[in-house]
DNA sequence: TCACGTCTTGACGGTATTTTCACTATGTCC
DNA sequence: GGACATAGTGAAAATACCGTCAAGACGTGA
């Protein structure tokens, strides 16, 4: 009685060593995965552009394009965040680092097991299930999709800094109450906080991109307290009700 | 006795497809919820404006009238603020969008699991809660809410100093009993007090903040003793009764 | 390597807040 | 009523807090 149509998930497999391609292929759509092949960089490139993976098994060395500018061009030029099990030939750091850098989930060493792979691969896919979904948080006009880490406010894209959005993702979460400049500072730095109040300038600078460009401003600071992100009137009219 | 107030909450689920309909319907009532159902759009909004749903599972397709129109007249039309958690097809960023414009607050892609659109639900409805259920302390026309820091006395706005507003949270809490000067100077300044004693100067502001504007004084002095804070003729009232 | 965006840091000025003080008013006890 | 202690009034001085902005450090991708 699950609700899935169709097995455990979707896979891309981009391997050029076709004895390699074949086992794992078949193997994967025996415990009932649909898969997808590519031999080469470019048109795996391409598939996993156009398609929706539930995950993609990605060898290192390909002809063409390697997995890592592969990989490289899938996170960011198509902003895609199917998750990517990236083969390595050998258990060099080098490998590792290049391609945890470069946006993969998970890497195997070849030669691998294949059970072990599929079980890695189930892992990533479960992973990513969970946060394919994600909360919508609102306040007044302003939204943000914590999934796809989209701040909009009046039907209009905010540009904002990484500490930026943290700043607002922790202020919305809070909304309507009060947060101190301490509990914010925790949040964003953790223990080590920087030696000068710098969370002064980034709250100046979250204030000119969600604020100044508006009518109503949103974010108030209480002085000596914190600050909080609310709408005033929409507020007023509840406390009476 | 219907006791359906007590459970995890109210829900309707908007759904054309009967069977995911029933396995999402009976899996929530067997976890407690109470379940309305619609299986298209216009029955679907029709319940949801004339009830009040401690959230809204919505299908984005549906005969009628999709999930998105219906959600838009929702929140345009009926001007609910209902919690509308919506189930999209695919992981298409134009699906996201477009529930993010139209007042969804979090999105679930098929297929989903079972147990994690209940965890989603119930985050919704607990934030949804949340709002309703700040601690606001309250002395005849005077409110003080604690989480937004928001002080009001007839429904009009308070300006206070951050020390005044410690004040007022001090004798709200004791009221209507008396408290001396020197457990609010402890209060206030711990250990180190001030060398002269500018609370004086405060109770005068916070007195003018709070009582000058209005016809009934409600902060009193209690001569060598401290200061309360009180309605005197409602505690009179109470006294006889 | 360069160009670019981000983060940190510090200086400056303005404003809100607190403290202090002088003076007046009120209450209490004899 | 008189003397003393307590409290209200008001404003000026001192301080703390915050917004603004630019320059430089830093890291990253082209």
């Amino acid at each position: 009685m699950t609700m899935r149509e169709e097995g455990p998930g979707l896979v891309l497999l981009v391997e050029d060593n076709r004895g390699i391609a074949e086992m794992v292929g078949e193997f994967l759509e025996r415990r009932g995965y649909s898969v997808d092949y590519a031999s080469d960089g470019v048109t795996g490139l391409h598939l996993a552009v156009t398609n929706d993976y539930d995950a993609i098994v990605l060898d290192l060395m390909l002809p063409g394009m390697d997995g890592l500018q592969l990989c490289r061009k899938l996170r960011h030029d198509a902003k895609k965040s199917t998750p990517v099990l990236m083969l390595t030939a050998r258990d060099t750091l080098d490998d590792k680092l290049a391609g945890l850098d470069v946006g993969a989930d998970d890497y195997l060493i070849k030669p691998f097991e294949i059970r072990e792979l599929e079980a890695r691969l189930r892992a990533l896919i479960r992973r990513d299930r969970r946060q394919v979904s994600a909360e919508i948080l609102r306040v007044a006009d302003l939204t943000l999709d914590t999934a796809t880490l989209r701040a909009t406010r009046g039907g209009k894209d905010l540009d904002l800094s990484p500490i930026a959005l943290k700043l607002l993702m922790i202020l919305m979460r809070e909304s309507p109450r009060v947060v101190s400049r301490r509990d914010i500072e925790r949040e964003v730095w953790g223990d080590l906080l920087p030696d000068s109040d710098t969370l002064r300038s980034h709250l100046y600078n979250l204030r000119k991109a969600i604020d100044k460009p508006f009518a109503k401003p949103l974010l108030h600071t209480i002085h000596s307290s914190g600050y909080r992100l609310a709408d005033l009137d929409a507020e007023l009219a509840q406390h009476s009700a």
